[in-house]
DNA sequence: TCCGGCAATACTGTATACAGTTGTCGCGTT
DNA sequence: AACGCGACAACTGTATACAGTATTGCCGGA
């Protein structure tokens, strides 16, 4: 209470358990694809796979579920969650919505360090030609700007929306390289720019276009590849 | 694939397992405030108490903690995540967002038989004087025009919005009794209207004041009574 | 050949048992 | 008396064992 705060490090105590491994392996699996659409989850193969009991590999399927990644009724087994066209569609309006006012929230919060971070973030952003690396530098400029906007549900929820999608994007990314890297650094010069001059409005309506932008180049990719409807009660 | 549909009841299939049940009970207990704000969750206490092993009752706290209702980290216990003022209304911000954009989306599908069953819900619940009934009546109303927007996820984080603040309007509810009854069914009926004319933006803008409205009466309740933030990292 | 029913199988759901970690209490030292 | 430290107790995390359910395949009859 009144002492120097923590002498050792407390993040220790955050330390990870087999469950929380498991639940990221197969959110890994799903996002690569190595888990496709509609794919059925065998517990004990899974278990197997990491070899450990089936236990946590249930745990992690129940977090799974309830992220929404996939679909698990009593007694049967749990399939991937494929999205089609139009829920993915909703996703990007959704997110277009959320971080729009995440980063009009965020823009009197941002103090020069942290503009200074979104820029260098950009700057290795824009050289990247790693796939994976490139997603995750996009990811953390776009958290980094997020993060300051104090809207912890917002953020979350934005978070849920990037981790469904994410694995679309991935295909994307990966099957067409980076031709839209570049674009990408430039909408995200012009975000930052927006918000160095404490214009508000005007990074959220940029975001709101590079979200939109972003949507239009996936969709290009799998307009004639998805269902236009991905997993909605109809079997076989 | 082309016989009758589906000769008996197919809705067996979604038996319920038990952790779905302790999973309910749990949310129950939260939501009623049998479990208060930061209250400790004890994995052999729980399982004793409904008289099962821990196994669905960490499978249950896994799914609440992907909800976000409850806090959990690895080898401690889990407590029950309170949300402060600000979240609180973050929260209603949110909804109001995302339910205006449903109802704005369910307008043109509406149909007189949909119509008419919000107008019967929205009377019932006018005479209601049981708060649990009134409540479900509330969230049936608010689901029976959402359902047709064909939004899935948006439907999704509005539940999920709806689920972590419902204690807290259960706690206005119980306190304040239904002086605001007469007041909300005045404005589901201003928004049946304005659907029914096919006014799209207008249900929209009615729904977002509803919720303002509801926002406004909670905290007047709660404003002396919650702290500005109510479980961010700083602990004891 | 096609269909219905029945048995074997594979898988999920739950309980019990074990291992590892955290918190607590009491003792000894300073 | 305050502090550190070590053993104990309580609790969480995981594995194994058991029970129940869905699915598969086979067989007999139409």
């Amino acid at each position: 209470m009144q002492g120097p705060p923590i002498p050792f490090t407390p993040e220790l105590r955050n330390r990870r358990t087999t469950s929380d491994h498991i639940a990221d392996a197969l959110r890994a699996a799903i996002n690569s694809g190595q888990l496709a659409d509609g794919a059925e989850l065998n517990q004990v193969e899974i278990a197997g796979h990491f070899g450990v009991s089936r236990v946590p590999v249930r745990e992690a399927m129940r977090q799974l579920q309830a992220e929404g990644l996939i679909d698990a009724s009593a007694h049967r087994r749990a399939v991937v969650r494929g999205i089609g066209i139009d829920t993915l569609t909703e996703a990007y309006e959704l997110r277009a919505l959320l971080e729009g006012r995440l980063a009009a929230a965020a823009v009197p919060n941002l103090d020069r360090a942290r503009l200074d971070r979104l820029a260098a973030l950009n700057r290795e952003l824009r050289e990247s030609r790693d796939h994976t690396r490139y997603l995750e530098l996009n990811s953390e400029f776009h958290n980094t700007l997020y993060e300051v906007a104090d809207r912890p549900l917002a953020f979350e929820f934005v978070e849920s929306l990037r981790q469904r999608s994410e694995r679309y994007v991935q295909m994307w990314s990966r099957g067409r390289g980076l031709n839209r890297g570049r674009q990408v650094a430039r909408e995200h010069a012009a975000i930052v720019r927006l918000a160095k001059q404490g214009d508000a409005a005007g990074a959220q309506r940029a975001v709101e276009e590079h979200i939109q932008h972003t949507l239009d180049a996936v969709l290009a990719l799998h307009e004639d590849q998805l269902p236009s409807n991905g997993a909605d009660g109809d079997d076989a």
